[in-house]
DNA sequence: AACTATTTATAAGA
DNA sequence: TTCTTATAAATAGTT
């Protein structure tokens, strides 16, 4: 026998839901649960077909964001950026940088028909998991940066909305108690 | 011996990642895996210390969400509407609903010692469980969805300098390919 | 980044 | 919705 002591590894340890202070395990920390946290906004996406977004600052200060915004605007981003094609953004015209590839590449989607077809392709038919878009801001560029700040208007008009509802809803004129909370 | 078959309870089941159709699951599995993703929204703020938000429309069009914004932002919507005490809005002023007890609450809060005793209060000590808030957007009053509307604002403008700081950096007059992506 | 013992999350059922 | 239970999944500590 080679080793009759008890195994090396301890397993996962219960820990303390407290700011963690060594640096290079706050890294290794953040990076675990972040994933993980994805994840699970991925999967409660795609089981329960709603939008949703994720946003975190690091510990190195960096957003890493993860969503499921409007059809619109998520595929608005993807076209600005496919996964694996960062390239799409090096050689932008020069008046106005990132542009134009984004603009040629949004204009191929012209068209229900193709763009249901692109949906497809990026949705990658069942769970869905193509769509999803997962990078620290920073890396972005600014056009994603713009059209992430887009998505996140776009959010806060439909929360407006909402509001305008509840207004409309509750504009009874002798009492301010029958506002359904 | 009163029952030899096997038990009742299957336990936890793999599924696949796919949209749940029937309507009740879909429910059930939303609100689950909600509790939980916010939960783990929580440990890694607490944990890693950074900002972040996560955001979900439920399948009944709802938007649930769950965030650690700034300081200022938080605290204003935690006076604005503690947990437990949704009163402090039924009783509003008649000029402006819901406006009154807000400001009245907010007075309290004037000079930084008693701000920092109820950030204290609100964090409850360590794992600051108590500053965290949750709840279904269109339950909360006007005053809160125009105080969430403004933190999204708020992290606009972040994400904004954050790519102004990246324009900068980016800004070499000769070439757009040296754009840090 | 990979491994694995454990803790944690959760699908079903009640 | 809330509780239980069996099991799947996430992850802390280690290599």
């Amino acid at each position: 026998m080679e080793n009759n002591l008890k195994k090396p590894c301890r397993g996962r340890q219960r820990i303390e839901i407290k700011k963690v202070e060594k640096p290079s395990q706050l890294h290794v920390t953040f990076s675990k649960r972040r994933a993980g946290l994805f994840k699970k906004a991925g999967e409660i996406s795609a089981l329960c077909g709603g939008e949703m977004a994720v946003l975190v600052r690091s510990p190195a200060n960096k957003v890493y964001a993860f969503g499921h915004p409007s059809a619109e605007s998520i595929l608005d981003r993807y076209v600005a950026s496919p996964p694996g094609q960062p390239e799409a953004h090096a050689n932008a015209s020069e008046d106005e940088p990132g542009k134009a590839k984004y603009l040629e590449a949004k204009a191929k989607l012209e068209g229900e028909e193709a763009r249901e077809k692109r949906i497809e392709e990026v949705m990658g038919g069942a769970g869905g998991n193509g769509l999803w878009w997962e990078a620290p801001i920073d890396k972005l560029g600014l056009d994603e940066l713009e059209k992430y700040t887009a998505a996140l208007e776009a959010l806060q008009k439909n929360l407006l909305t909402r509001a305008d509802e509840l207004a409309m809803a509750s504009a009874s004129p002798s009492s301010f108690l029958d506002i359904p909370y």
